[in-house]
DNA sequence: TGCTAATATTTCGACATCGAATAGTTCGTA
DNA sequence: TACGAACTATTCGATGTCGAAATATTAGCA
């Protein structure tokens, strides 16, 4: 190998360091960088654990979409959840109905639409990988404290808040 | 359409009360959701933009991380900062070189490895996207106040500091 | 009613990605 | 030196994803 992988603190140093020589502003990219860093290590994790279920992420995010949503969506609205094609998700579906995770139904006031709906099965198995991936993500927030926990999901928010106003 | 796809903050009030409901905690669960709203907007924007430069977000994966580094990679290297297999990123490589974004020269002292860096054009497509994603960034972060942007960056780089004693 | 535009899902061909296998090189050590 | 284990990049076949086209249905309106 050529020379130890960095740390991920020191990765995001250099990032931070590159973005503002390339002309972005500090305080926006200390942010950014170190949110994307978080998220590509939770995205290694879940991958990892998602694997022992036998699924994909993609697989996993029309689960998660379904339980979060709390009601049958359409394919449609799940390639929307999901940021894939709508093309994509038949494949998709094809496969987690085969392994009885979902259900497909029609819509009887509208033909052209299908409602996608979780399986008891597939209830079973979001909850087991949820109660999982807690787990990893407790350790992940070991080093604050409960009121600094609060305070990051409140600036979080406030930015949250804002997203849909921006793509308009 | 069924009904009109849900707020960003609204998406994610139900999906804290989701994870809660399937045994997640509170305080986890509200910062790791809201930093995965984030991300995917991000990307959601990222990708467009980049589509005018003609590139995928696996394309400048490359980029960015030839660029973080100010050094030579290998292939390898490239793939494991970019969480994709060694085998995908030959073909990568093989399209950006195609484009003048970068270029591969032995290495001498190790005839089984290749150094990849960019080009001057790599490196002018570099800072030309930058320059356009800060727009996009800043305007996420409006509503924080210069203090607040400094808290939530400074939680967040805690956060990041333990990230690789975890998955040892 | 009848016609056009819009919507929703699926099929299709092209391309990206994956894991396993391949080929070549270097390192450790007997 | 000689041999085997470890490493590096690539090729290969299978699968997932994409955008465009096809199919079917609904909605708007003259």
């Amino acid at each position: 190998m050529a020379r130890r992988t960095p740390s991920a603190p020191e990765l995001h140093r250099r990032a931070v360091a590159t973005y503002v020589a390339a002309g972005g502003e500090e305080s926006v990219q200390r942010v950014i960088t170190a949110v994307q860093s978080l998220t590509k290590k939770l995205d290694q994790w879940y991958v990892r654990q998602l694997a022992d279920l036998d699924m994909t992420a993609g697989e996993w995010a029309v689960v998660t979409s379904l339980a979060k949503a709390g009601e049958p969506l359409t394919p449609s609205q799940l390639a929307d959840l999901t940021n894939v094609a709508p093309s994509s998700m038949t494949h998709r579906l094809d496969k987690l109905a085969g392994r009885g995770l979902i259900e497909r139904t029609p819509d009887d006031t509208n033909r052209t639409r299908v409602f996608v709906s979780l399986t008891e099965e597939g209830w079973q198995l979001f909850s087991l990988a949820i109660r999982g991936s807690d787990v990893v993500e407790s350790d992940v927030l070991q080093d604050l404290s409960d009121r600094e926990r609060g305070e990051l999901a409140r600036l979080l928010e406030v930015v949250i808040d804002r997203l849909d106003d921006i793509d308009a």
